[in-house]
RNA sequence: GGAGGGCUCGCAUAGUGGCCUAGUGCACCGGUCUUGAAAACCGGCAAGGGAAACCUUCGUGGGUUCAAAUCCCACGCCCUCCGCCA
């Protein structure tokens, strides 16, 4: 959630960044008359309710006539507060409401524009010249052994996959690599729950512009998260961090489950996008003045592992249109895929400041009071994808696939070759 | 799923309708004393809104009442036991 006081100081900041995103802009404008009638609403049943606690002591002191004459006025008090009161948590409650479509307030060096106006900060290696067809990732898992969509349909349905043999060990050793590199980082290991309650999924954001995407099961109320973000953000929900032992770091491993709604159609063969896959996701509490370059040291871990898997990547700067609602600026990773002759997302890493923090209740006690803490996340490995990845830039022609070497002592091989 | 016990400001506890706008102990912070420390003593010490007065919060949500931590109803969570179960 926006801050109020940015909101009612600064309203024209706030405007800006909303049109930055393509968002509404005259939101504010009602954000900031719902607070009118939300702020007057409070004075008045405060006013009120000072005055029902002092008669109401005055009640039990008194005796005889007095007392039945300050009952008299307690009662017409008493409807009174009780309709002041209504009044406050209505008004309360659609203040919040349209408080809460206002994203979070874009980083001003972010690159303002939609999807495409995104600005390339690096490339990272150079794409393989092959002197052979390259296979796509669904020939070579079939081939391996190690990647089964035809069964994946047959048994859930479009998007959905059986990893096998080599890919289900592949998976188990990229977690393995992701977790063991986090940990030596400092990030503290993390398997969450992966059915959440409402609160949680709103309190990181998801139940926004991103609902659509969603899982929710409807007979329990619960929500499947889409990344180990939601439970790693909601793990300090109402709570007051000690600012001594920040950053904290967590490090998630979950399956990560999404409805995919609206992109029929794209990436439909394969595993690049599909309903349910395993990610570890680094996750970062610190000081808000600490965000952004806590943003380059999760930035700087996801091209670490990149490196490690020895894949020609890009890393770009994403435009403020192309923003999640929490985030004020996001890197994204893009992996070179050979078979597609382009850059796709792999990794993402966003800095969500204080707008997180502010839903969740999640503070630090500091030398004025309480403030909101600032959460970033980013992706360490989202494994379907980094299988894709590995697998068409690493094949041979006879469609064997080197095992980059970080990989080697977890698979126990140097590469995959083909089963008969 | 069934039976019972519990949920109060970091922790532990007091509190069965108005001197509870919540007491006490521990922990913590500051001070006095001390060469230094401990002890002792003094003061501070939940959160949110507000410039302040003041208001809100005793698991959550309703209700009764002029007035609710306290009475009633529902729900949540934790603990113990029974049943089922990876």
């Amino acid at each position: 959630m926006i801050d109020v006081k940015t909101l009612r100081e600064n309203p024209d900041l706030v405007r800006a960044s909303q049109k930055a995103r393509g968002e509404s802009a005259s939101l504010v404008d009602e954000v900031l008359a719902a607070d009118e009638v939300r702020r007057s609403a409070i004075v008045e049943f405060e006013a009120l309710r000072a005055e029902q606690n002092t008669l109401s002591k005055s009640v039990g002191a008194a005796k005889g006539d007095e007392k039945s004459a300050l009952l008299e006025r307690a009662k017409t008090l008493s409807t009174q507060v009780k309709e002041a009161e209504s009044k406050k948590s209505a008004t309360e409650e659609a203040f919040k409401k349209l408080a809460l479509g206002i994203s979070n307030l874009v980083d001003e060096r972010a690159p303002v524009g939609g999807e495409a106006d995104f600005k390339v900060i690096e490339e990272i290696g150079k794409p393989r010249n092959f002197d052979f067809e390259a296979k796509d990732h669904v020939e070579l898992g079939k081939i391996l052994g190690a990647i089964d969509v035809e069964r994946g349909a047959k048994v859930s349905g479009a998007r959905f996959y059986y990893l096998t043999g080599v890919g289900a060990l592949l998976e188990l050793a990229l977690v393995n690599y992701a977790i063991q590199m986090a940990t030596k980082a400092g990030f503290i290991p993390v398997i969450p729950p992966v059915l959440v309650k409402p609160e949680a999924m709103e309190g990181t954001g998801f139940l926004g512009q991103a609902a659509e995407n969603v899982f929710h099961l409807e007979a329990d109320d619960f929500y499947l998260v889409g990344t180990s973000e939601v439970p790693l953000a909601a793990y300090h929900m109402d709570e007051i961090l000690d600012s001594s032992k920040l950053p904290l770091r967590y490090s998630g491993y979950s399956p990560c489950f999404r409805r995919e709604a609206g992109s029929y159609g794209k990436d439909t063969r394969g595993i690049i996008r599909v309903h349910q896959f395993e990610k570890v996701e680094m996750f970062s509490f610190c000081k808000p003045e600490d965000a952004a370059a806590e943003h380059l040291r999760l930035l700087n871990w996801e091209k670490e592992f990149l490196n490690a898997m020895e894949i020609p990547y890009r890393v770009i700067d994403v435009a403020t249109g192309d923003l999640g609602s929490s985030a004020n600026r996001k890197f994204d990773c893009e992996a070179w895929i050979p078979t597609q002759g382009a850059y796709r997302e792999v990794t993402s890493t966003s800095n969500c400041s204080d707008f997180q923090a502010r839903r969740l209740n999640i503070r630090i006690k500091g030398e004025n009071g309480t403030s909101p803490v600032a959460t970033l996340n980013g992706t360490l490995v989202a494994v379907p994808r980094m299988i894709v990845a590995i697998l068409e830039n690493h094949q041979q022609s006879d469609g064997s696939v080197l095992v980059p070497k970080a990989l080697q002592p977890y698979l126990g091989t140097d590469q995959f070759t083909p089963v008969s």
